[in-house]
DNA sequence: AAGCCGGGGAC
DNA sequence: GTCCCAGGCTT
C-alpha cells in the first residue's frame, strides 16, 4: 500500500469536480434526514437507475416516520415490490418504531446512534450522519472501495470487513471539516462515473489521476482485489398457474427466508411430468391446461430453472388466496421470479376477456 | 468468516 | 455468461 503525497490537493481536485458534474437526482434535492435515510437504505446494493422509479412512490406513500412506523406489512411489500432484498423495508418499519420511541420521532443524528438500529450497518451510519447531519463519517461503500485501493494501491481483499475497516480509518484523516456531505457523495459519484465498476477506469477524465498512484503506476486496472465468489446452487421448480373464473390461486410465503413474506402461485420443488400435476390437482376439476414456457431466475445464491403451466379448474378447491386481477395489481406484493407468469396471466385473462 | 438475502444493467 | 451495484444480518 502506498501513500499519497499530496491530500489536500486530491481532495480539492475531488470537491470541484463534483461541483461540476454531480448528478442531480431527487434525494440530492432537499437532503432531510428521512429522505436521506430511505435513499440509502434503497441504495444498498442497488444502482441508482434502479432507486430513482421507487424514491418518490414510496415518499408520496410514506413520507414521515410516523407514518412508516403505523404502515401495515403488505402495504410496504407492495411499494417495495421489485426491488429485493425486502428485509430492508422490513428493517425501516422496525427502525421508524425505534425513533419513534426513543428519539421522539426522529432519526438520531450521529453516527454511533444511527449504527444501533435496524438496517443500518457502517456505511449507512456513515451515509446519513455526513450527508444529513454533517457529521464528520466515513461512508464506506462498493465504489469508495474501488476508488482509494486504486489510489493507493492496496491489494486488499476488498470483500474482507477487515479491509473495510482499514479503509474507513484512513478515509476518516481525508475528509474535509466544512464539506463532509459533498466529499463522501463526490468519492461515490466518481467511483459511479469515472473510476468505474464493470469496466475500464477512464483515468484520462479523472480529476483524480494526478494524485492517484494506481494510474501513475499503471496498476489501476487489475485493482481492486476480489476473491472469487462460490457459485450458486440450482433448483427445479415448477410453476402452478391456478385459475378459478376471474380469479388466481396465491399463497404467502413463510416468516423467514428467501422472499419471506411475499405472495406467489402456487409453486413446487422439482419438475414434474404433466399427468402428475393433472393428478396432483384432481383430474376432474381440471377444465383446461395450457403448457407456459420455461423460464430462469437467478437470486444472489439461488437460480431457479422453472417450468409452468396454467391450469384452470371447476371450483376453488385449493386452501389459499383467490385473487382478482385487480388485487394482483394493487394488493399482493409479487417477487420479480414470478414476473413472466404474471405476465401469462393476464394474456389468459385477456383472452377470455375477463378483464 | 461464511452464508443468506433480489433484481437488473453493463459488458 | 460474468460482474457488481450508495450493504446488512445471521450463523
Amino acid at each position: 500500500m502506498e501513500k499519497i503525497h499530496d491530500k489536500k490537493r486530491l481532495v480539492i481536485n475531488l470537491l470541484d469536480w463534483y461541483d461540476e458534474h454531480a448528478r442531480v437526482l431527487p434525494w440530492r434535492e432537499e437532503a432531510t434526514p428521512y429522505r436521506v435515510w430511505v435513499s440509502e437504505i434503497m441504495l444498498q446494493q442497488t444502482r441508482v437507475e434502479a432507486v430513482k422509479p421507487y424514491f418518490e412512490r414510496f415518499l408520496k406513500a410514506f413520507p414521515s416516520i410516523s407514518s412508516l412506523a403505523n404502515a401495515k406489512d403488505d402495504e410496504l411489500s407492495k411499494v417495495w415490490e421489485g426491488l429485493g432484498y425486502y428485509n430492508r423495508v422490513k428493517n425501516m418499519k422496525k427502525c421508524a418504531q425505534m425513533c419513534m420511541e426513543l428519539y421522539d420521532g426522529k432519526l438520531p443524528s450521529t453516527y454511533e446512534q444511527l449504527l444501533q438500529l435496524p438496517g443500518i450497518g457502517s456505511y449507512t451510519a456513515g451515509a446519513v450522519a455526513s450527508i444529513a447531519f454533517k457529521e464528520k463519517a466515513a461512508a464506506v461503500d462498493g465504489n469508495v472501495l474501488r476508488v482509494f485501493s486504486r489510489l493507493l494501491v492496496s491489494e486488499d481483499d476488498i470483500l474482507k470487513e477487515s479491509t473495510k475497516k482499514k479503509f474507513q480509518k484512513i478515509i476518516l484523516d481525508y475528509i474535509p471539516e466544512e464539506r463532509c456531505d459533498a466529499f463522501n457523495q463526490a468519492l461515490m459519484e466518481i467511483g459511479a462515473l469515472v473510476c468505474a465498476p464493470n469496466a475500464a477506469p477512464r483515468c484520462n477524465i479523472c480529476p483524480l489521476a494526478q494524485d492517484c498512484i494506481g494510474y501513475q503506476n499503471g496498476k489501476a486496472h487489475y485493482l481492486p482485489i476480489k476473491k472469487a465468489k462460490k457459485q450458486r446452487r440450482i433448483e427445479k421448480r415448477t410453476i402452478l398457474v391456478v385459475v378459478w373464473k376471474d380469479k388466481v390461486l396465491l399463497y404467502q410465503r413463510p416468516e423467514k427466508g428467501l422472499l419471506s413474506k411475499m405472495y406467489e402461485f402456487k409453486n413446487l420443488e422439482d419438475h414434474y411430468l404433466k399427468k402428475d400435476i393433472i393428478n396432483r390437482i384432481g383430474a376432474k376439476h381440471v377444465l383446461s391446461y395450457k403448457k407456459l414456457k420455461d423460464a430462469k431466475h437467478v437470486f444472489s445464491h439461488i437460480e431457479w430453472h422453472m417450468k409452468a403451466c396454467l391450469i384452470e379448474v371447476d371450483e376453488p378447491i385449493e386452501e389459499g388466496i383467490w385473487c382478482t386481477k385487480e388485487e394482483l395489481e394493487h394488493t399482493y406484493a409479487i417477487p420479480s421470479a414470478f414476473q413472466t407468469y404474471k405476465e401469462s396471466l393476464y394474456e389468459w385473462w385477456k383472452e377470455k376477456s375477463y378483464e
